[in-house]
DNA sequence: TATGAATGAGCCTTCATTCAT
DNA sequence: TATGAATGAAGGCTCATTCAT
């Protein structure tokens, strides 16, 4: 038992920052499975711990909810070590290390790859409300600089490739595994979600962004 | 005037055939712009050359025009000359121009794309009742594995590729192209759709997949 | 019985035209019983002989409601013989019953006064949007100027009377009767509807008028 | 620093009195301005120097709130030296003055007009609540009372002249220069705020009134 | 006395769908 | 085949009010 749940067990009230949180958590969910349009705020209300007046109270509307929730994955993406320090490594290994922890994170956190998806439906409409978004990417693109530069010093990569570029296809790989799942697999059909799945397919893409460099 | 024009002039009825494709355009536009639980049928109504009602005669309702609409998307790609043919070329060339197409497929017929996000947004629910989507694919796999089994004959390709999975990565990185132009070219301030970008990227990608099947 | 409930009897649609009459004619009331904010959608909807989705139908929400009732207030007002034709009578007689005509209008439809009074309230947000009133307000100000004219040149009346002026002041006599009869008759433990307290009132605002314009 | 400054940045409480008659200030704003049923409790407590919990602990709820708000307004034109000594003074030099202060207190307190006029909305449901106003108005009768009696003793005025009825007269027009000045202001495109226009109408309705009781 | 958090009822509005002609 | 009118269910949101501290 925790010190909320006896809190409340006790009818004293929970703490207002996990309230929120918890809005938050559902909020990402819901929208993450159905979508702006789609979600309810009604389902999400049920499946909070309080009220619908309190995504009311916490948030302002469906709206702002949404984009909450949108920067709140993207902060967990900011605040995850989905960037380790990759300095003791080769060049190679480095880059491959970096492609692992990419491929992984989206197929950790599907509800992640869901939201973005949902943002491009809508134009990316609201993504330029989100904070930090942009020092997060700046951060990732001058850690593939660098591991570029050193395997370009190396001898081992060829020169001239543009970081933000490679970051590109490095994404498109790891995003689509995880966000054309349910047509691809139906259309081709093959699993894509065991583990053995997984794990080929991302030695796979480490195999094609390692060859697409070398020099 | 068009012949349509004439016909009603004279006060004949429409083409139903004309009606339903029409309907039809319309829906897999705005369905493509806003998704399944976004798009309207009151607006689609109303970019419709004919009511409401019809929509509802042609077709079943909101969820079986949006099928229609998925349906229509697959069938337009099925008989495109998506997959020309390409027995007259290298190994690589073939390759090479199976790649560009699908680029360049995917770049003209955003709305493919985005009709295919949505499906996925729905966990695919809808794609399974599509008919001639897996003939469809396994024509798409049998191309790719002739020009795999002539390159790996030619000593110019690996031997042991799935053509599945290299299909799975030629699709990755044309569809993410399209699917995540807004929160990329915004997260990353660069340009994806100026010509000169589409081209280069066209280029790059498939320098990345021949990259990877190389012996 | 109408024609309209004999076809109702049978099961057949109501006119449209009746259909949005009969809306606007419950809204006009509850309007001018609770005002705009006090009003509620779903009771003037009960009111009505149809639904409340059919208030969105034929009107655009409560706020267009609300102005549609305002206008159509006025436009009653404007196809009264509110100002019928006075050339027979004498300046003095013409003025009389100007004042008359006035007061028995405002008298007898207190929902007017009260829509009015609530329009006042919202600082005349929505009047602006209503047409047809200064063509109104200019023909009754030419009809009292004419008045006054007719009895200068007989030496009945003084000169230099702004018809305006007049105006507001027959306005706010006859206003008033209406508008405060709560405030005032509680206030004062007095009478101000039975027909001959409304009568003997008519009488001295008529008077009133007339002493305040004689030579 | 005033004095509560001090107090409160000494940790001390806020004078009770100070509070109440804080929030009965706003609410007797917020109220004149919106209405009972548009004024919102929320944004009184905001305009507040406290909480909106303290509302409801000075005050029973928005009603009695208003009513306190009512009575306040009232109480204030009773404690007001509205109704001046005019002892010393000719009956008719009285009468003016009589209708000039009435004329004046209205143009200097709308929210006072306002307030009445929301009250008739109402129906004068909550008036009869408010104590001392019969006093107040009886008070206002017998002065007009007064002055009738001495000009009809000093033949400047007609006999038979009811007070009640001739303060009804002073106050519609000085009632409804405030409250009409909206629609009629827009309905007949003059200016009834300005300080020229008020001091013109003012004369006109003290004459009217002169007028409507001489000899 | 004072406050932030919480609530449920009810409000305005929109949606996909169907009916009568 | 075609259309304007009609509908009920549900969706998002706001309100006055109360609770626990």
């Amino acid at each position: 038992m925790t010190i909320t749940e006896i809190r409340e067990a006790r009818g004293a009230r929970a703490d207002p920052e996990e309230t929120r949180a918890n809005i938050l958590e559902v909020a990402m969910r819901e929208f993450a499975d159905k979508g702006l349009a789609g979600a309810r705020i009604d389902e999400i209300a049920e499946k909070t711990k309080t009220s619908k007046r309190m995504i009311y109270y916490y948030f302002d509307g469906k709206d702002a909810l949404y984009r909450a929730a949108l920067e709140a994955a993207y902060d967990r993406i900011r605040h995850s070590d989905a960037v380790p320090d990759l300095t003791s490594l080769s060049a190679e290994e480095a880059l491959a290390e970096n492609v692992r922890v990419t491929f992984d994170y989206h197929n950790d956190h599907p509800e992640f790859v869901r939201l973005v998806m949902n943002e491009n439906i809508h134009h990316g409409d609201h993504i330029a409300h989100v904070e930090g978004i942009k020092e997060r990417n700046r951060s990732v693109i001058s850690a593939l600089r660098a591991i570029l530069d050193r395997g370009v010093a190396d001898g081992v990569f060829r020169a001239g490739i543009d970081p933000v570029d490679l970051h590109m296809s490095i994404s498109a790989l790891c995003f689509y595994n995880v966000s054309n799942r349910y047509t691809f697999s139906q259309g081709f059909e093959c699993d894509m979600t065991s583990p053995e799945a997984v794990a080929s397919r991302r030695e796979r893409v480490i195999g094609m962004i390692l060859a697409s460099v070398r020099a």
